[in-house]
DNA sequence: AATTAAATTTCGCCT
DNA sequence: AGGCGAAGTTTAATT
């Protein structure tokens, strides 16, 4: 059954074996996600070997050529490929083989369906960025919580200051009085930030006579990338999202703390 | 849609949300494991912190209560909960939360999803073994062309012998000349296994007037099972499948080259 | 390409 | 229940 009004989307509820097939290698062969529920065995040959009995698991193959066998318990898969693997499959003896190669290192899992329960195929979209500990925005706020997490005697003054080119991360003055520009980046930062940074003291430099420094906060600056903000006269500081996670946790807490002492007092 | 005359199989194609929260509650209650496919987001707080902006997505709960979230490439779950969780369901504001809770440590996985594609419950019959490596038949095999796995000297009479109670896994003599019965695990041994290879032992003696050894082969034996050996008068040897599984492939290598060598005499 | 280090590692075994 | 070590670990970052 092939539903066309919503979405691409392919299911098959008890198929015999050849619509199975039918359906696997149209999937395959578009790079689409699949996956089947049925009764199989498995075996894997490569670093190690392994042999799984008859059983009903999930199967699932993605669009990166990675492979996911899902016994009905356990986090962990039983059996799998990770992406990049070429896929061929066959009817032989009316079982429906999955085989799933890949080199380096040379691997194979071989999956034997005699019973398919259900199957289906789909195209997913999926853009979604996915961050870990903490955004961006979080890391922003962190520093304007914690000033101290940039460097000793810093005092943030505007938060995404709309500046010539675009906006500036967070904007301060250092202890000495001196005018610095942050750049924050939630991954490692390349040559992009840097530059993106140096255009924005340029544009500020462009407006005062005060010195004006630039710091590229981040967990960590790709290679190459030290020497380039070295010549563009700019400087790093390592910045972790954990870290910022912390801080603003804490200060969460803090001001749970502070709701809580401020209810005793009344 | 319900299919009855199968297996008791549960599947929903755009179902709309009242819909697809009934059937997540069913599954739930009724330990089925559960996949869905749809627009989802998801946050995460724990042992650290994560936010996944919106996107199509697998989401798999399975019997045990443990919780995967597939995105369309990737060999790991984006988000994932191990076994054990505690799920609620509800619906708020058009939007289908999935929570899944647990303690030791403090973990919650929430799943909001504004589409369902499609959705289904099942249960999954599964008793297979799983064996990495080697099976217990691989490791009898091993020991039989490579008897002194066993010990040295050790020379195989039998195989799967029948004696009195059931079979011998293996049969044979050391090199003093004494019957040697080797019982062999491929996971860590228990009492049963030692009380399995007492009994064999008892039934030959009453047969012969030899010495007779009882060995049990595994690789590792629990704890306490050590005293009961000694108690029974047997002994341990460590014998792990990785291994075996190196001699059988060492040794079908090694009838390969006989076989091209024979090939080259022609 | 090879090496090293971290992971919401998980999982099993042992104390 | 807590701690240590291994995994078909995978994955990302660095040399």
């Amino acid at each position: 059954m092939t539903n066309e009004n919503q979405k691409p989307l392919t299911v098959s509820v008890n198929p015999n074996m050849s619509e199975a097939e039918k359906i696997f290698k149209e999937a395959l062969f578009q790079r689409k996600t699949l996956i089947a529920v049925g009764n199989c065995w498995v075996q894997y040959h490569g670093r190690a070997a392994s042999k799984l009995e008859p059983g009903e698991r999930i199967l699932i193959i993605k669009e990166d050529g990675s492979l996911l066998v899902h016994r009905s318990v356990g986090y962990e898969p039983v059996n799998w490929q990770p992406p990049g693997c070429i896929f061929h499959t066959r009817i032989k003896e009316g079982i429906l083989e999955v085989h799933a190669v890949r080199q380096k290192p040379p691997e194979s899992v071989h999956v034997f369906f005699d019973k398919i329960c259900i199957i289906s195929a789909l195209s997913l979209t999926d853009s979604g960025e996915f961050s870990l500990y903490a955004s961006e925005e979080d890391m922003h706020k962190a520093i304007l919580l914690e000033p101290s997490l940039l460097e000793d005697g810093f005092k943030p003054i505007s938060y995404e200051k709309k500046v010539e080119p675009g906006f500036v991360d967070v904007y301060g003055v250092d202890k000495h009085g001196r005018f610095v520009v942050v750049e924050v980046k939630r991954k490692t930062a390349g040559k992009d930030a840097a530059f993106q940074l140096a255009k924005y003291i340029e544009a500020i430099k462009g407006r005062t006579n005060r010195e004006v420094r630039g710091i590229l906060a981040a967990p960590n600056i790709a290679k190459d990338v030290q020497r380039l903000l070295e010549t563009l006269n700019l400087e790093f500081k390592p910045l972790n999202p954990k870290k910022c996670a912390e801080i603003l946790k804490r200060t969460k807490t803090k001001r749970l703390e502070a709701f809580f002492n401020e209810g005793n007092h009344k």
